[in-house]
DNA sequence: CCCGCACGTTAC
DNA sequence: TAACGTGCGGGT
């Protein structure tokens, strides 16, 4: 017997499968085998068996050894795919599938045997308190054990991650929860589209339920473990041990043990982020996609797979159901799955008459421009959703708009969304123009005046605040634009309800996120300041007022994604304000206050908005309507990325499908670097024919030095 | 003639 | 990828 055995190395270069004699061994597609290759050793997965080989008996060899663990059979058939999906290799793919490193913790554990002799009184009491762990009495069973009277046996003892508890509640279905319901057990891939609060776990917990009841197991897909713990909470509430807990804060020994459960099915349901798309679950029935629209789906690294992709691939491929959750979800989701609509919040019951603005007559909702008279402070429109305010900032040349500051000082409770870290976003020269920029990096530093630096956030680079021009001797030095630490210091001077920022330099330490969202949420009064990051997960009941301080500044990226962006991240900052009794409201500042994407956050219109988005992307031929494959070329000097990336824009040739670029990207980290974008109507030929291109050009030796990044439906 | 190093080759 | 040859220059 044969066993073809893909290596388990990051070489683009190794062609696999390699043939080992597999006689001895008892092996399957997912075993996982110790090899003797070339002059290493190296842990393989076996993708295939076979009665022939073509390999020379004289270089046949066996492995050393194959591991208890095996990988499910279909994940391997994932892997195989994954890697020519994603232009990877089989190898970097399956080890993705394979068990995580830890192993499995034994301890002692004694049971009697049924056997009867005569005991003296400690021994009866040791016998009363079995079966158990053996413990400090194990010389005292050793010596029963050898008499026959007990059995000693390792077993495997599990090590429990630490978890938020919540006590279960249990929701009666509104009708349009349980018609989604009804059309999710009814099979296929569906999209659950509803606002903050409609209702979508308890449909995902329902679903989960109902796979359960057929023997099926379920996948729960979480944007972020640490600012979606709520989700996690109720699903442990609902299923207790039969939940599987995957996510990076897991020690070695945790994660594997998770692993395991799943592995043998004592555990039915994994939940986690992107990776545990992988869960090695028999007669998987449901996958669920919370927040689908969240760009964490998407692995930053080699393989660039998308989780929501991998999980429609797993979905077809064990015929279980999809569901995947948003309240503004993507074009790309809304096209190619069947909608259904929670069409409002589930704690606001009935319709209540709505609040209307003292300034506004009409119907709740838009209001473009600042207002001289005080607004009512909260209202709740009847979909249950806050009002949004568009405040115009062309004119001001404040951080806050006037109404703004009225607002926040009248509101106990609020959240302000920031997109800028740091204090300003660049310094310049007022005397000679130079601007401080990144010298690993083409980008501007940002000033931390707390950490007396200023930093590059692509690469950390970190110099010390100039105190004056190193270019003509000035010493005036502008800073430019507000960020978050900047607009916390003016919020200081302004308030008395104490602040929590919320950003990637107040969230270093382990849990601190966490534990900050727990204070903010205990506290009578506050207001959480922060990136994009406090428009997630979190459910502040007592939040009255939503800010958007720069709702444009997604809006400037050059990217088709832009408009999609900014209408999320408004959307979802609505999301999370007048969720309790007295309801609330939502302002947005911005410079672009005619901009399609924020008049449709603005009036809560996600279906205008979808329509509009798919629409224009239809028109300019952008995904879903065409497939997009990015290719990037590092190196250290210009001239030798920018000839790879040539050398595979020239060798792929496939119909319906145009090249874009070359084009020079800005440097980064001291590498130059090129792109090349291919726009297809052939996905899987424009696919195959790049990951064929990239080979090529990084087994040229004249490229030795260039590094290729492919990345197909980039987000 | 030996040693160390850069570079190229090869894995069943 | 990583460990092994090969071939070369510089030293004895």
């Amino acid at each position: 017997m044969i066993a073809r055995v893909e290596p388990l190395t990051t070489t683009r270069r190794l062609s696999g499968p390699f043939d080992y004699a597999a006689d001895g061994f008892t092996l399957q597609p997912g075993s996982i085998v110790r090899i003797p290759f070339g002059h290493q050793q190296l842990d393989g997965v076996v993708v295939g068996l076979a009665d022939t080989t073509d390999v020379p008996p004289e270089k046949l060899v066996a492995p050393t050894s194959a591991r208890e663990d095996t990988v499910p059979a279909d994940l391997v058939d994932l892997a195989l795919w994954m890697a020519e999906e994603y232009c990877s290799t089989p190898a970097r793919a399956l080890s993705i599938v394979t068990p995580p490193p830890g192993k499995a913790k034994t301890s002692l554990w004694a049971e009697p045997t049924g056997e009867t002799g005569k005991l003296t009184a400690k021994q009866e009491e040791l016998l009363q308190r079995l079966p158990g762990p053996t413990g400090k009495d194990l010389p005292a069973l050793r010596r029963l054990e050898a008499r026959g009277l007990v059995a000693i046996s390792e077993r495997s003892e599990r090590r429990t991650p630490r978890t938020n508890v919540t006590a279960d509640t249990q929701h009666d279905l509104t009708p349009a929860q349980q018609q989604a319901l009804d059309a999710i057990d009814a099979g296929g891939s569906h999209l659950l589209h509803g606002v903050t609060g409609s209702g979508k776990t308890e449909v995902y917990l329902r679903a989960a339920e109902a796979a359960l009841a057929r023997g099926e197991g379920v996948i729960v897909l979480v944007p972020e473990i640490a600012l979606t713990p709520q989700t996690v909470a109720r699903f442990q509430a609902r299923f207790g041990d039969t939940v599987a807990l995957l996510h990076s804060a897991l020690s070695e020994g945790e994660r594997y043990d998770e692993w395991r459960r799943l592995r043998t099915g004592e555990a039915r349901i994994a939940v986690g982020p992107r990776s545990a798309v992988f869960a090695p679950i028999e007669n998987l029935g449901l996958i669920v996609l919370d927040e689908e629209h969240d760009a964490s789906y998407k692995q930053d690294g080699d393989p660039r797979y998308d989780a929501r992709h991998v999980a429609a691939y797993r979905a077809y491929q064990s015929g279980a159901r999809l569901v995947a959750g948003s309240a503004t979800p993507r074009p790309e989701t809304v096209h190619t799955m069947q909608s259904l609509r929670l069409p409002a919040r589930v704690e606001t019951g009935a319709p209540r008459k709505p609040l209307v603005f003292a300034d506004e007559p009409g119907a709740p909702g838009v209001i473009v421009g600042g207002s001289r008279s005080a607004p009512a402070l909260t209202a709740r429109r009847p979909d249950g959703l806050p009002p949004v305010r568009i405040l115009d900032m062309r004119e001001s040349h404040h951080a806050l708009h006037p109404e703004t500051h009225r607002a926040i000082l009248a509101s106990r409770k609020s959240i302000v969304l920031l997109n800028r870290r740091g204090w300003s976003n660049f310094l310049s020269c007022k005397s000679c123009g130079k601007a401080w920029e990144c010298p690993r990096c083409d980008v501007a530093l940002v000033l931390h005046r707390a950490q007396h630096e200023i930093a590059c956030h692509h690469c950390g680079h970190k110099e010390a605040v100039p105190k004056r021009c190193d270019a003509c001797g000035s010493l005036a030095v502008a800073r430019h634009g507000a960020g978050t630490e900047r607009v916390e210091a003016e919020l200081r001077q302004l308030l008395d309800v104490p602040i929590f920022r919320l950003d990637a330099d107040t969230s270093g330490a382990k849990d601190a996120v966490p534990e900050l969202l727990a204070r903010f949420l205990a506290a009578p009064a506050g207001l959480l300041l922060g990136t994009q990051m406090v428009a997630k997960g979190h459910d502040f009941p007592d939040v009255t007022l939503g800010v958007v301080l720069d709702a444009d500044s997604t809006l400037r990226f050059p990217d088709f994604r832009a408009e999609e962006r900014t209408f999320a991240l408004i959307a979802q900052l609505a999301g999370r304000a007048g969720r309790g009794p007295k309801g609330g409201r939502v302002l947005v500042q911005t410079r672009s206050p005619d901009a399609p994407s924020i008049l449709a956050a603005a009036n809560h219109d996600s279906e205008g908005f979808l329509r509009e988005e798919l629409a224009r992307r239809k028109a300019h031929d952008y995904p879903p309507f065409a497939d997009l494959i990015r290719v990037v070329t590092s190196a250290t000097a210009p001239e030798p990325a920018r000839a790879a990336v040539v050398a595979i824009a020239e060798q792929i040739k496939v119909p319906n499908t145009d090249l874009l670029g070359p084009a020079p990207l800005f440097r980064l980290r001291d590498r130059d670097r090129y792109q090349l974008v291919l726009k297809t109507h052939e996905r899987g030929a424009a696919i195959h024919a790049t990951g064929e291109a990239v080979a090529a050009a990084a087994r040229d030796k004249a490229f030795k030095e260039v590094n290729f990044s492919v990345d197909v439906d980039p987000v």
